[in-house]
DNA sequence: TGTGAAACGTGCTAAGG
DNA sequence: CCTTAGCACGTTTCACA
């Protein structure tokens, strides 16, 4: 699919408040209602535009703790990959999971409650699947936090 | 505020998909509209229900290259830190940005189309902000990505 | 505090320029 | 491809149990 200047503006728009009426978008991207509401159709069906959510905040609902993990392992077999994967895909305090080229394999981004909520997890981690080395980055501020990408 | 077993079926349901009626709601919490709207209404006030957004799809919108940043700084004045937020803040293709406890000062995530596009940031950051040591760890695939916390 | 209904605004569809 | 117009639906409010 191909987009264009006002698809672009659209999906700005939405992506900073998907909240507002199809009448506010229209005005803001210079354009009217009919004409918006059947690009942001195209724009799904294309999966250009994913889910809708509400962001909560993690500090007003007890996730204190925001640890940033770097992971290393020796065994790099097909069967291991895929255990490690589903153990860090069940776990709901994983936020984020990548894996990584070069000298660390993978990197995982965990909200907890607290320090201790994080050894629980850690452990719980280690015991599922082995792992070579782990270093655990703590956040001490979130500095900045956004779900737009700059379209 | 105090927040009960409703109203984090109520989140879970709005983490998970903001786009459905009041009615759907209602129905999968166990509630009805108007008690539902009014709990919904509560929470953003609390600020713990935050923006609604839509989230887009990096890859087909040309995002396809990932980079966990790790930043060591030596300067630890206020000043600088100043510097390096507002330089950090003001740039688009930072997603996410921590100061962290320890060794390492601060991760960034930055999303850009390719390699090529993170050098331009990477030159343009540490011209602007002078920073000791930066090691930049690229994403070879994103195994799980969520913004919905665990509640 | 939850229920039901009424009033309002939007999303969505369809027809015409 | 955009504009105008209309219907159906969803949200929001309010009176009452």
């Amino acid at each position: 699919m191909q987009i264009d200047a006002t698809d672009r503006k659209i999906l700005r728009e939405l992506q900073q408040d998907a909240g507002r009426s199809l009448d506010d978008i229209a005005r803001a991207v210079g354009s009217s209602k009919t004409p918006v509401w059947t690009r942001i159709r195209k724009l799904r069906e294309a999966g250009i535009i994913g889910p809708q959510v509400v962001i909560a905040d993690p500090d007003k609902l007890g996730f204190e703790a925001c640890f940033f993990v770097l992971i290393r392992t020796s065994e790099h077999d097909s069967d291991w990959q895929q255990r490690f994967l589903n153990a860090v895909r069940a776990r709901p305090e994983v936020m984020e999971a990548h894996r990584l080229a070069g000298d660390i394999d993978y990197i995982l981004k965990v909200r907890v409650p607290n320090a201790r909520a994080y050894d629980v997890f850690y452990q719980s981690l280690i015991s599922e699947v082995k792992v070579h080395n782990v270093t655990a980055l703590l956040s001490m501020e979130e500095i900045k936090a956004t779900t737009a990408l700059p379209v």
